[in-house]
DNA sequence: GCCACAACTTGACAATTGTCATGTCATCGC
DNA sequence: GCGATGACATGACAATTGTCAAGTTGTGGC
């Protein structure tokens, strides 16, 4: 059974936070509660989907093998992030794998269940839009970021989004480790400790996990600036 | 006003087609129906979302602007296609930005029929889910394409969708110009010029806007083969 | 028909990235 | 504590791609 924190942090996700009070009630009570350990598969590429899937801690990794058998990782997720909306409602086959990166506690609310409640109210399908649409804009920023970027500057701008600092120095850690981090960035590991290599004149530090950004504008304007001028 | 084929292309479009009867006819009658020209924009980035749109002739590109200046397409539309269902329904600003690529029909459903409509049908929800997973399908996809395929691949790939064919061979014809291809695809022009020579030994020959493939299968063998192998 | 222009192709070169090999360093089981 | 393991860094090399420049070929205007 689920303790009171972890439905807390169920209560604060974008897919159930616009919800009225009496549905998540609902969804939380008849949600399955479950803690995967780090490598944990949580479903295949084809399988069919019976459930949307809430973090409540730790991270999941989405990704792809081509058949060339290359993998390639969609998104990562954590605490408080939604998986699976639009394939769930649709009894359709998911389209990548999922596997926790880290030990992970992940809620999964079954999908009859989602698809009853939102023929009562309508307004539970603007959540899941809600939820899809952050996805999809994620995908497109990502799509972005690989035609447009080099690797370095993607490497910036990850860090930059690991930060909420406007401007001045700071300090980050890495949430995963540097695979993970090549991987969602759309390159091999050594590729990213020479795109780290490059961060140091723009006043980046990486050691471990933690990174010191020395100011953040500077990265910022690199992250921006036309590979041409580099 | 709409002819009546148009509106038959519209019925049949994935947005539409799974609808009850009378839905539609509300909604092909509340429709815009407009004609834009080659090169025209549809709506910008950053513009708030007032329709759904479906396009009934022609070719339409999302593309998202780098700070960099750097163009980055997102996906190309086509007839019975329907883009910006997620957006339009939760007023935000598009992610992107829309151009006919080629003189283009298209028919805007506001926002706000839509909207009235799902609630007081959630089936409607249902189908925005289903068209909107299909997008977020296709970049998932080009994601996977963009991170563990060389550009030669992608282009095989791509040649693979424009035919319908299991086996033997067949003509193709690009549906639009090798600029937008190459976008696409996510490489510049002169790297899909190289990439279609590459797949000359795989029996490809492009002539103009003209593609003739041998034999569909060993061009996905090529497709799927590990590139270290080639 | 002729010119201008844009779409494309091709070659040479530079920059970036992947690949392979080697070495270091922390962690973990024992 | 000690070796085994996996994560990571780095150098050398090859492959891929972007960049720049030059040339070809349609198309549309006039």
């Amino acid at each position: 059974m689920a303790h009171e924190t972890q439905k807390a942090i169920a209560r604060q996700s974008l897919l159930l936070k616009s919800l009225p009070e009496h549905h998540i009630d609902k969804l939380l009570s008849h949600a399955i509660w479950r803690r995967y350990d780090r490598g944990e598969t949580i479903f295949l590429q084809e399988e069919e989907a019976k459930a949307v899937h809430v973090v409540l801690a730790g991270w999941v990794k989405l990704f792809r093998m081509a058949p060339t058998g290359a993998e390639a990782v969609v998104s990562v997720f954590t605490r408080g992030e939604s998986f699976g909306e639009a394939v769930a409602l649709r009894n359709v086959p998911y389209p990548v794998s999922a596997e926790a990166v880290s030990a992970c506690e992940i809620m999964h609310i079954p999908s009859p269940l989602l698809l009853s409640l939102m023929r009562e109210d309508p307004e539970i399908g603007v959540s899941i839009l809600a939820s899809t649409f952050t996805h999809l804009h994620s995908l497109v920023a990502q799509l972005e970021q690989l035609k447009a970027q080099t690797g370095a500057q993607r490497v910036a701008e990850f860090l930059l989004n690991l930060s909420d600092k406007v401007s001045g120095g700071c300090e980050v850690e890495l949430p995963y480790d540097k695979m993970l981090i090549a991987g969602r960035l759309g390159m091999k590991p050594e590729s990213l400790s020479r795109a780290f290599s490059r961060l140091k004149p723009v006043g980046v530090k990486i050691n471990r996990n933690h990174a010191e950004i020395a100011d953040i504008q500077s990265l910022r304007d690199y992250a921006e600036s036309d590979s041409s001028e580099k």
